[in-house]
DNA sequence: TATCTTTGACCAGTG
DNA sequence: GCACTGGTCAAAGAT
């Protein structure tokens, strides 16, 4: 999908694309779930307009709805763990945005404006592929920045955790660390990636109001979205969703983690329930019932 | 009981 | 060297 398109989309479907030094930012009001590695940002009234300059050709299908959970483990980031975007154009140095992408679609799902079907009524999402400075730890620094509407009521209902550990991206993520900072009003949440000897982490800024406003993710994953087992039924409360241990697929990291380093086809499924099944981020179909009930 | 979040303290980087 | 700031640690409490 040519870049014009992949813009033309976004605007259609409300999401705001521009770029910003370093940063590609895609905002706008769109149902985002998936997030790893982007930054998700809302601005304004979401009202869609593209800033700038031409954003990556992301070959994004005409799918409403993407995963960018599944971005991750794309060579599209990935590449970011060997070799870091260009500091001077904000190019990255392979393939990914480089309108060489193999990937038949991209990675990500756009919810149109329907906020129905989904607990998240609008979010709107920044993208930045962060460069770090190269005489430091060349670890990629992806921000981003997020605006989660739930629904004031609603979101108000949702455990920490649920938003926390999981962080509706299909990675484990662990709090360590809350910390007001002042270049922001807003408190900052420090998350480390669960899975073993995964250094990823995320910082996700909150604003009073429960909204996210900001994620930034240091570090790449050394591993793919893990794979969850199905929890035995039965099990419904809410500790028990927290409780429950995600089990990986060890063929999984092999498989998916060479698939990383080299040209990884990425594909997902466009449809609703898979969607969902991502929101459930938490296991899958199993814990839809919990949404439901919160 | 295990694992999680919370939160104050500590540490390191920077000006 | 000092102060400020952001990031991390770790004990305590919660789930």
């Amino acid at each position: 999908m040519s870049s014009s398109s992949f813009t033309d989309l976004l605007a259609s479907s409300g999401v705001d694309c521009y770029q910003e030094d370093e940063d590609f930012r895609v905002s706008g009001s769109v149902s985002l779930y998936q997030s790893d590695g982007f930054n998700l940002e809302r601005t304004g009234s979401g009202l869609p307009k593209f800033k700038t300059a031409q954003p990556p050709p992301l070959p994004i299908s005409k799918s409403s709805h993407f995963a960018f959970s599944d971005l991750l483990d794309s060579p599209l980031l990935l590449c970011s763990s060997h070799s870091l975007i260009s500091p001077t154009t904000g190019a990255f140095p392979c393939q990914g945005f480089n309108g060489i992408n193999n990937h038949s679609d991209f990675p990500w799902q756009i919810q149109p404006q329907s906020q129905s079907q989904l607990p998240i009524v609008s979010s709107v999402l920044q993208e930045t592929y962060g460069v770090q400075d190269p005489q430091k730890k060349q670890v990629p620094v992806h921000r981003e920045i997020a605006t989660q509407s739930f629904g004031s009521d609603r979101q108000s209902k949702i455990p920490s955790y649920m938003v926390s550990r999981n962080s509706n991206d299909g990675y484990g993520w662990r709090k360590y660390g809350q910390k007001q900072v002042k270049k922001s009003e807003n408190p900052r949440s420090y998350f480390k990636c669960t899975y073993p000897n995964c250094v990823s982490k995320k910082i996700v800024e909150t604003a009073s109001d429960g909204q996210i406003t900001e994620i930034i993710y240091k570090g790449g994953h050394n591993h793919p979205k893990p794979e969850f087992t199905k929890r035995p039924s039965g099990s419904t409360s809410i500790s028990s969703s927290a409780n429950a241990r995600r089990v990986f697929n060890p063929s999984s990291v092999v498989s998916e983690t060479h698939d990383q380093s080299e040209n990884s086809s990425i594909s997902f499924d466009y449809s609703e329930k898979s969607f969902k099944s991502e929101y459930g981020e938490i296991d899958g179909e199993e814990d839809q019932p919990q949404m439901k009930r919160l």
